[in-house]
Parts: structure tokens; sequence; C-alpha cells
RNA sequence: GCCACUGUAGCUCAGUCGGUAGAGCAAUGCUUUCGUAAAGCAGAGGUCGGCGGUUCGAAUCCGCCCAGUGGCUCCA
């Protein structure tokens, strides 16, 4: 979090909030108002639920409650008596807090959640009085509710209480909350900033990808642009992948639901997976909701030697997962994902030198965008052993490779507990945009799992039967949210090599069409992605709609260019013009088309 | 899936108290043939997300559904 000051004064501002909803809505119950990024929130379960508009009667009686000047005062009294305190106000959720503190010694199911009790004392419970206003506190608070800073409701949405779906669901309303008017104004335009490379918004504009309610919600359909950044993506990765020794396969997306259960996907997704009925077979089919059980069977066709390996198994192609409605977010959440994957098969000897490839493929691909990396080992919870495959000596040896391997490397790293697949370590890779946002999408997996689980083996150099190690990796996560990342990293403005349209021809009136048309097949013929403005508009009017789909580059045709002049190339984003003698344009075109090195 | 909100022309949005729909841009046609961020005129464009209910009458009120948005939960 950042300073401490900052912290305290919107740890306030939620005391203010719940003080305020108190008076307001009297009988309601408080559950936890910790400080978030950006401000804070409260959970409250009011008698019958607030909306929008009862934001701003919050806000105002805030800002009252300010005004009057109340200390913030602190008070110690031991967990007992403050179960019995909380009990006469009815406060049940407090109650529930407190008696966690006492038998556990601890509040915390989400740690972010849990900033309310001291668990450095165990035995003692403290609480801020804030005028008439009580609430359990672990504080620190500022000294005076006068000194909470700038602030302003902004949200409400449904939170469940400690974030369980069987508990109670309660009202969340969150508030930004800043040192000074100013940042908070400056936080508001950023927000408005946000808005405006929004991927759903740009996309639709750019007419890069649509969705169809008769085709369903959180199913993409990319339109001819939208493919050619989906095929470029393609493309480049396995340009950086090649060197390294794939080799392509294809699988089909239907597959019995034995596949899974053998996988052990079954039992921990089975809610998630869509089913395929046949009126032909009793077997029962399944879209596949991931690649690795098919890649298995690949690797199982034949017998495998130890010279066979690593075999290494990649494919760009489509899963399916039936995820809840409420979660589908434009291209970040939808149901039909289609992954960068690859599987290899591999010596434990191997996996080590096979994860460093893999780390200079995702580090060169991410440098190609210009976006920072950020790494996350992420392994197993040994608290909840239920959660995953295999025994304890297994996810030793491969968390240790894991850490071998960034240990060599000399990265960075955070370490994810509880964050691993349930068949395997992994390295997560964060990358971050533009704007400061970061986002998981590349990642290595280790699986000692499935390998054992589909009986996988090859022929040792001394004829005995080994288990081979699979890893799973993806490059750029998948192509529907890496795109959507991209639109919002560029802000829709793509640079020339992925751009779906790089190079616009506007011609300056209609005798200059032929000469423009010519042009344009030259510039097709090289596989330069162009097109051509020969409307009766003005020129300055084509240029505008050339920026307003944010194409690279735009070349005025008139006199001058059909006379053999150079041509003055319109870049995006650049006051400067571009220069190019008439003899190079195709040559130059080709070269800003390259990969990125 | 759960909570809250939203849905009027391709896009951005008006539409009063329940009385049968409006603008700008885009698209189309005509005029204009023009050199770097919006030329002029015209016609057209709508099952007011869908279905049902209340009413003499529904974009407007009620219910259900669909879709979207912000969260929660989940994320192989």
């Amino acid at each position: 979090m950042e300073n401490d000051k900052l912290h305290a004064m919107r740890h306030t501002a939620a005391h203010v909030l719940a003080a305020a909803a108190s008076r307001l809505y009297p009988g309601i119950k408080l559950g936890v108002g910790p400080v978030v990024e950006n401000g804070f929130f409260y959970d409250i379960l009011f008698a019958t639920p607030i909306t929008e508009e009862d934001l701003e009667k919050l806000e105002a009686e805030m800002r009252k409650i300010v005004a009057e000047g109340h200390e913030m005062v602190r008070e110690e009294i031991s967990i007992d008596e403050a179960i019995k305190k909380f009990g006469e106000m009815g406060q049940d959720f407090k109650i529930e807090l407190l008696r966690d503190l006492k038998e556990k010694g601890t509040t915390k199911v989400n740690p972010e959640e849990a900033q309310d009790i001291d668990v450095a004392h165990p035995d003692v419970a403290s609480l801020y009085h804030t005028g008439e206003f009580v609430d359990l506190c672990r504080g620190p608070h500022v000294g005076n509710v006068k000194e909470v800073g700038a602030f302003k409701l902004w949200k409400l949405a449904g939170a469940y209480w400690r974030g369980k779906e069987e508990n109670p669901q309660m009202q969340r309303i969150y508030g930004l909350a800043f040192e000074t008017q100013q940042e908070l104004d400056q936080y508001l335009t950023m927000l408005e900033e946000a808005k405006k490379r929004d991927h759903r918004k740009l996309g639709a504009e750019l007419g890069l990808f649509a969705f169809s309610p008769l085709v369903g919600s959180g199913l993409p359909l990319f339109t001819p642009k939208g493919t050619t950044i989906r095929r470029l993506l393609d493309e480049f990765v396995w340009s950086l992948m090649k060197p390294y020794g794939y080799e392509k396969v294809w699988i089909p997306h239907l597959a019995k639901s034995d596949l899974y259960k053998t996988s052990g996907h079954w039992d921990k997704f089975a809610d998630d997976i869509f089913h395929v009925s046949s009126k032909k077979s009793e077997e029962e089919f399944v879209l596949k909701p991931m690649n690795c059980p098919h890649h298995t069977q690949i690797y199982a066709s034949e017998p495998r030697s130890y010279r066979d390996l690593p075999l290494r198994l990649s494919e760009v192609t489509t899963v399916y997962r039936d995820e809840n409605t409420g979660q589908l977010a434009g291209l970040t959440r939808v149901r039909s994902i289609t992954q960068d994957d690859a599987h290899i098969f591999c010596r434990m000897d191997q996996v080590k030198d096979e994860a460093r490839a893999i780390y200079e493929i995702i580090t060169k691909f991410y440098k190609a965008f210009n976006m920072p990396l950020s790494i996350r080992l992420s392994v197993n919870d040994p608290d909840t052993p239920e959660k995953y495959l295999g025994g304890a000596d297994v996810w030793e040896n491969a968390v240790a490779t894991l850490k071998g391997l960034l240990d060599d490397l000399g990265k960075d790293y955070e370490l994810g507990v509880g964050e691993a697949a349930f068949y395997g370590p992994k390295i997560d890779f964060m990358a971050h945009d533009a704007i400061g946002r970061t986002w998981q999408l590349a990642t290595i997996q280790l699986d000692f799992n499935q390998p054992e689980r589909f009986g996988l083996e090859y022929a040792d150099s001394d004829g005995t039967k080994k288990r081979p190690v699979m890893v799973h990796r993806a490059i750029s996560g998948s192509l529907e949210r890496f795109t959507a990342v991209l639109i919002e990293h560029y802000a829709g403005a793509f640079p020339f090599w992925i751009a779906p349209v790089q190079l616009r021809l506007a011609t300056v009136s209609d005798e200059f069409v032929p000469f423009a048309k010519t042009l344009q097949a030259k510039l097709a013929e090289a596989d330069i992605r162009v097109d051509l403005d020969d409307s009766n508009e003005k020129v300055g009017k084509k240029i505008r709609n050339s920026a307003t789909h944010k194409i690279p580059w735009t070349i005025v045709i008139g006199a001058k260019e059909v006379e053999g002049g150079d041509f003055k190339v319109n870049v995006f984003g650049q006051d400067e013009d571009l220069i190019i003698p008439a003899v190079e344009l195709v040559d130059r075109a080709l070269r800003a088309s390259q990969f990125p090195q």
C-alpha cells in the first residue's frame, strides 16, 4: 500500500461512511470496511437494498460528519466485552469476526478483507469511536475526521460476506479517497481516459470483432480485420517458437468424457464443461475445455524412446468453457478461448532447459510489444493438499525445478502460494501495459500427474520404461484476451506490422483514381494491407476518416504523385510527414511490416 | 450463478403527465472534382431488446426472458 498517512485517511473515510449509513439507515449490519487501491469500501447489509441514488445522500451525510469534526477515539477492551457490546448493537458480522479472533487468533479468510483486527494482540479488541458511532477496528486512523482528505462514493456492488458464495450477499459501497481534491480529480480523469481505450468500445469502432445474441454471449465473432490481428499474432509466436524445435499438431474440438475422467479434469470442472449428446450412440461427449489430454494421446499413439524426447507438440486451437454468465466481459472473459498452446513431453533432466527456452520465447514476444514482465512462481498451498493431484514429494521436486530455473536466470519473482494449477506448479508472467495495468498472460506449467494418469512412458537408454514429464505453456495466453490487451495497450492505434489496415490511399479527385488503383494493386501484391478512399470527399475529410480508424500510414494521391514525385506519408500520431521516394514505397512498407526483433 | 444498474435508427443521444417516434453523425442518391482532421442538397432508415399483463390506448406502468455494464464468486 502507498504511504501510511493516505492509508489512515482512507480507513477513516470508510468509518465515516459506516457512521453515515448507520445514521440514515438504523439497524443495518456492518461487515468489513478496508482500504483498497485508490480508496476504500464498506460491506453493509441493509434491510432493503439501497440504490445508486442513495449514494448521494450517503455522501452528503459523510460530509456533514466530517464538518462536525469528531475525534477518532481509540478504545481497547477484552474480546468478551466487545462481543457483548456488538451483541447489544445487533452487529452479527462483527461478532463472527470477534469469535474467530478469539478461537483461531485471526479473522483472516481473505487477507484483503481482514484488516480490522490486530493479530499481534489477540486478547484485546480495539474500537474506534466517531461521535456516536463505534466500530471494531485495528486502526490506525487520522486524529480527526476533518483530516480524511478528498473522497467520493462512486460504485455500488454485491459482495458475499467473507467472499463465500454460500454466505449472505451484502452491498459493497466503494469510495475513492485521496489526500487532495486535485489528486481525486486526476484519478477521475484517468478513469475517463481508460474508458476511451476500452477494447469493447474500440473493437466495435474499429470493426475488429462483434457479438450476436443469436450466437450467444461470450462467443466473439472476428471480422476480417480482427482475424488479421489473430493471424499475425499466431504467425509471430510461431516464428519465435520454430527455432526451438516445436511441431504443429491438430486435434478435434470434441472428445468423449472418458478422456477428462482419466485426466482428472472431470471431477474438478464438470460444471464448467459443455456437454454434447449424441443420438447415435450412448457415449457422452464434451467440447474440449483444454488441450492437454488430447495431446497426451498423440504422445501415446506410438512407442517412444528417450531419443524422441523432448517431443514438443504445439497448436493454436479453441477450447470451450461454460463460464458463469455474470463474469463474461468483452474479449477478456469468453466461452470460446483460442490458446496458443503447447505441451512438451521430456525427461526430468530436460525440464530446466525446456523451461528456459520457453522463457526466452516469452521474453522476446513481450519485448516486441514493449510490455515489461514481472514473474510469479505459483506453488501449491501445503495446507490444502485436497486441492491438488499427486503427493507432496512430487510437488516439492517440481517446485524446486522451477525455482532453480528462476534462480539460474537471476530474475526477481514473487511467490504465489496456492496459485498453482491442480496438477502442478507454474511460472506466471504478468505483462504491464501502457497505462500501468498488469495482465496475467504467459505461463509455464509443470505436470507430473497427467503422464501418470495416462500411463505415458518411454524406453530409456538402459531399456527400462520411464515416465515422461509434461510441460504446459502459453505465450500470448489466448488470442482473444491478448487482442483485448493489445487494443487497450495501443488505444487502438496498432503498430504498422500488426495493423489490420496498414496504409490508406486517398485520392484528391476522380482523375487520380486509376493511378491510385494501380498503386494499390502493386502494394497488395507485396502483401501490404492497403485500402483506397476514392469517395467524392475533400482531402481534409479523408485524412480525418483515416485518422479516426487509426490507420498507420495515409498517402494523398494527386497530380504530384502521378507525375512521379515523392510520397508524403501522413503517419498516425506523428506531426511530421514521412517522405518516401516513389520507387522505394513498396520496400519501405515491407520493411515496416517485418515482425519486431 | 448471485447483487445492482442499463437497453429508442449502424453510432451518440432527445422523447413532458400513458395519446402510436425525433436530432446529429454514418450509410444511400444527386450536386461538387476539391492537396492534409467534418462541402451542399435530398430521400431513406424503427416490432422503442423480446414475450406477456394492466389500460379505450404502452417507448412510457407491472411481470418474465434475452443482451450488456459494474461488482461478488470462479478461473484448468
